[in-house]
RNA sequence: GCGAGUGUGACUGAGAGGCCAAAAGUGACCGACUCAAGAUCGGUUCUCGCAGGAGUUCGCAGGUUCGAAUCCUGCCACUCGCACCA
């Protein structure tokens, strides 16, 4: 062998790729692709490699079809996650730093500079940059941009400009995890503990006792009409607070959390939990009821205090119970108040009795307690004489009756508990205001995009139902922040826009983003934007012509054919932006397509920076080289599926190229001269050309190099085999290397366009045309006659497996000419039951008596045996069998070690011989 | 729990009612070439079989069909999402 040096190889193409993949438009037809900017905060690995590097094998393919090609890239800087990386960094935190220095590999002196958070991105977005190129991503980098770049701030801006004024941006009240310690809202990853917990919105139902109220917080506000007491944690010390001037008794805890929830709180006294045993309160909807001692009662659960239902509440009914088997209490009835289907009267009671639970602290009960909440909520209605609503309404109608009349307030509280901050501190429900929203829950806004997502190519189509879900689901999103990098609300200034909100038309951006740097920000006012994206009046400015030329650009482009994304995005991201172009941009301008992509892992784990597992992509280049790591990842998975990063298969994906390059590189000698085998070649060749177009197009990478590369492999695997001995190919040859260059060029790029320069190609092979199937080229007589000589072959060895002596010649008998006849009947019969009785009708074939209906039982079997393909050929072409085999003799004579002789069957005395069938000749080793 | 998806031979994965014992790649084993290793090339890789065949397989259990890896039902396992975050 003899390989080039492929790390020099690299830079020699990076050199000659300098600028060449700059696009602007041209008459030519445009393919406009984009993927997710990438949030520069840590270095690449080869996960994020193939976000990148599949969309550049589509935006190859797309150019050498003679595309104008668009593929740009940006750096996402806005939010918060740089800032707690630069404060960790600053505060001296080993995890983070061992992460930077040991991991990333970032130099000391500049991981010093870390403690400022723009220079983290800036880093990571250089060594994203020069990651990328190393990579071969054909990429226009005239455009990059981060979003935190003055003209993209004026962009984002105009964009808000026109959602607010189109009314889809409110302002609201929103419930968050709150850390009072951090003074900040915490996100499910700033969670030590309680990562899976949700907010719940309780209903307080406000007993009162003596002068005071004591709420009951309850997800179930209609069973109020069941109340039977209320339960107190005698052990407990509850206080009496005056909540917005009214006194509540409360647990401690609850007094804290009600003051993060818009409630004024001062703690007057505290009240033991013993003290309130036996005490009579009442409400206007079930009367007086008392207060009983209850273990189960957690002081850190809403209120500290609960309302009891025994009728439908299984923990209610097993606390009455045990208190009731003491001899306590036993006046308390259950009072049922909802009829369930396959309960009786009290539901409580029948799920505990199925279950045989015996106390209250069997592991079951929470279980059961679902199971009660949940047929109730399904299926039961409030009995006649409440009004006989269901469940559903009722639980609606009376939460807002209590409000009302009662003096309820909702109280929110987790659903799982602790819930601690990565600070160590416990995390509180805080109400927020003055938040703005986007207002997705709009249905009209929800219509517009549903409509649009039906013209939308989606890729895999398996993913529709899950945008079509997420649209449907997408409730009012909180876009603005306090804390991180970012843009201000026009209108609001002191609330920075949140980072997915700003990151949803930016594609646009993209189309004349090298132009707008040109320009100091303060002339991008909306009246610009809105001639440039939305073609209203040009305002007067003293560059108008640029302007216009930037309205031509951004028309050219606009809107993009394909996003691709990690599938991660599709609740977020990939719907949001749906929303937006909807929202700021005409029919004309909205997305065509999106192509969602599968996870990576590696070594069969999930990659994780953060534990460590990941391969960095920049060593993965060192290692193997640009073309391997690209080969690797658009060939083990379709792009779709999840991949799989393993060292040892990609060192195959390695010698497969080195493969391929001597191959390439050998047929430079071949001679000019054309045989059977090489118009074969030719002939099999045009049909890989259309299934990797086709694959491509689909954007089948995996599928296209199965077509590209090992089909033509295995192809070239027979050619060489039919060669004769010592020929070192012919004609063939070269038209393959011109080819097969062009096909894997989207794929290798580095390797072809080094092969290209080898072979004589003209320019880069990165603009090379690609390859067409040429319908002369085919020859399908002559890829039968091969098919029939495989499958012979085939069968000889077969036989020769299991043959014991040693055979000293070989016949090879043809069917005879009836024989083909009744194939081709068969073969063409639609109804295959009658076929039997319509072939027989023939006078020449009925003769043939037993025979005949023998050989058309043994040709519908053949028939259905065949590829459809095969059979179909062999209906077109007129295939002479015997000179077939009496051209191939030397070649089954090489293979085989003995004589061959080839004989019409009908000639042939040996009994075998009988078998003889069109496309499976009988084989008789003597 | 809810929603979307996936389960194929040692592994990665094609296959979407008869072309299927199931493509291709990888790995493993054997052979050729080598002093040797690597690379390369040829062969084998579910079980049985002295004639191109037969048997048992495609998460599990049923069902539809002349016929099921493929269609239907149930179960089990895994992946992703469930938001204030990139």
């Amino acid at each position: 062998m003899n390989l080039p040096d492929f790390g020099q190889l690299e830079k020699e193409c990076l050199h000659a790729w300098d600028h060449a993949f700059e696009s602007n438009p041209t008459g030519k037809e445009k393919f406009y692709l984009t993927v997710a900017y990438p949030y520069p905060s840590g270095a690449m690995h080869v996960g994020h490699g193939r976000t990148y590097i599949v969309p550049d094998v589509v935006a190859r393919f797309w150019r050498m079809r003679g595309r104008e090609v668009l593929y740009p890239m940006a750096f996402h800087v806005t939010g918060a996650p740089v800032i707690g990386i630069s404060k960790r960094i600053a505060r001296g935190d080993e995890k983070a730093i061992r992460l930077y220095r040991d991991l990333y590999k970032v130099p000391p002196e500049t991981l010093k500079q870390f403690v400022d958070p723009l220079t983290i991105v800036r880093h990571f977005s250089d060594e994203y940059q020069r990651v990328m190129s190393a990579c071969g991503l054909s990429i226009d980098w005239r455009r990059r941009f981060t979003t935190v770049d003055p003209q993209y701030s004026k962009f984002i801006e105009w964009q808000w400009k026109h959602l607010h004024e189109g009314g889809h941006v409110k302002k609201g009240a929103h419930p968050v995890r709150f850390c009072p310690q951090c003074d900040n809202p915490v996100g499910d990853h700033d969670l030590l503990e309680g990562d899976k917990a949700e907010i719940q919105k309780f209903v307080l139902v406000m007993f009162r006792w003596k002068d005071a109220f004591i709420p009951t917080a309850t997800l179930r506000p209609e069973t109020i009409y069941g109340v039977t007491n209320l339960w107190v944690n005698p052990n407990v010390v509850y206080v009496r607070a005056r909540v917005d001037g009214v006194p509540w008794i409360v647990s401690r805890e609850a007094a804290e959390k009600l003051s993060f929830q818009d409630h004024t709180v001062i703690i007057e006294e505290e009240i033991p939990g013993s003290s309130l045993v036996d005490e009579t309160v009442s409400h206007r909807l079930c009367g007086n009821v008392p207060i009983l001692p209850a273990g189960f009662v957690d002081p850190g659960m809403a209120t500290g205090l609960v309302m009891s239902v025994p009728a439908h509440a299984p923990f209610d009914y097993i606390a009455l119970r045990d208190l009731q088997s003491k001899g306590l209490y036993t006046h308390i009835r259950p009072v049922s108040l909802i009829t369930v289907p396959g309960y009786g009267e009290f539901p409580a009671k029948d799920a505990v009795e199925r279950a045989g639970i015996s106390s209250q602290d069997d592991p079951r009960m929470d279980e059961i307690t679902q199971e009660v909440y949940s047929a109730e909520f399904a299926s039961g209605r409030l009995m006649p004489e409440l009004g006989g609503q269901t469940v559903r309404e009722a639980r609606e109608s009376v939460s807002a009756l209590l409000i009302e009349k009662d003096s309820s307030e909702y109280m929110y509280e987790f659903d799982i508990r602790p819930v601690v901050c990565r600070c160590g501190n416990q995390v509180f429900v805080k109400i927020l205001h003055d938040q703005w929203f986007l207002e997705y829950s709009d249905p009209a806004w929800k219509a517009r995009v549903s409509r649009h997502l039906e013209d939308m190519s989606l890729v895999p189509p398996e993913v529709r139902a899950e945008f079509e879900r997420t649209v449907d689901w997408l409730k009012d999103w909180a876009c603005t922040r306090r804390v991180g990098l970012g843009t201000r609300l026009p209108w609001d200034p002191d609330w920075l826009i949140e980072p997915l909100s700003d990151s949803t038309i930016y594609m646009a951006y993209y189309t004349i983003a090298h132009h707008l740097v040109e320009f100091p920000p303060e002339e991008l006012t909306p009246e610009v934007f809105d001639y440039l994206f939305l073609g209203k009046e040009c305002p007067d400015h003293p560059r108008k012509e640029k302007l216009v030329q930037m309205r031509r650009e951004f028309c050219y482009w606009y809107p993009y054919d394909y996003r691709f994304s990690a599938k991660d995005l599709i609740s977020n991201h990939l719907t949001f932006q749906l929303f937006h172009h909807v929202a700021i941009f005409p029919r004309t301008c909205l997305p065509r397509g999106m192509v969602v992509f599968g996870m990576g892992l590696l070594n069969g784990a999930k990659m994780s920076s953060s534990k460590g597992n990941v391969f960095l992509l920049e060593d993965a280049i060192r290692e193997f080289g640009a073309d391997t790591v690209r080969m690797f990842l658009v060939g083990s998975a379709e792009p779709w599926q999840d991949f799989d990063w393993r060292n040892e298969l990609v060192s195959s994906t390695r010698k497969q190229i080195e493969r391929f390059y001597n191959t390439i590189m050998e047929t430079r000698d071949a001679p000019r001269t054309m045989s059977v085998a090489d118009t074969w070649l030719v002939s099999r060749l045009q049909q890989h050309i259309q299934k990797t177009t086709e694959a491509l197009e689909r954007f089948q990478t995996r599928q296209a190099l199965q077509e590209a590369f090992f089909a033509i492999e295995s192809d070239l695997k027979w050619y060489r085999r039919r060669l004769v001995s010592g020929t070192p190919g012919g004609g063939a040859l070269h038209e393959l290397a011109s080819v097969w260059i062009r096909l894997m060029a989207p794929v290798i790029p580095f390797t072809c366009e080094k092969l290209w320069k080898e072979t004589g190609g003209e320019g880069l092979v990165s603009y090379a045309q690609w390859p067409v199937p040429e319908q002369t080229k085919i020859s399908g007589d002559l890829e039968l006659a091969e098919e029939l000589l495989m499958r012979t072959i085939e069968d000889i060895e077969s036989i020769q497996k299991v043959l014991q002596a040693t055979p000293s010649s070989l016949s090879i008998c043809i069917a005879p000419a009836w024989k083909r006849e009744i194939f081709s009947m068969v073969a063409r019969a639609g109804d295959r039951n009658a076929v039997m009785r319509d072939i027989m009708k023939d006078e020449q074939i009925r003769k043939m008596g037993k025979a005949a209906a023998e050989t058309i039982k043994q040709c519908t079997n053949l028939v259905h045996r065949l590829p459809p393909a095969i059979v179909e050929q062999y209906l077109a072409e007129k295939l002479d069998e015997k000179a077939v085999f009496l051209s191939a003799r030397d070649f089954l004579e090489k293979g085989t070690g003995v004589p061959v002789t080839i004989v019409d069957a009908e000639e042939s005395l040996h009994p075998r011989a009988k078998l003889a069938l069109p496309l499976k000749p009988a084989i008789i080793f003597e």
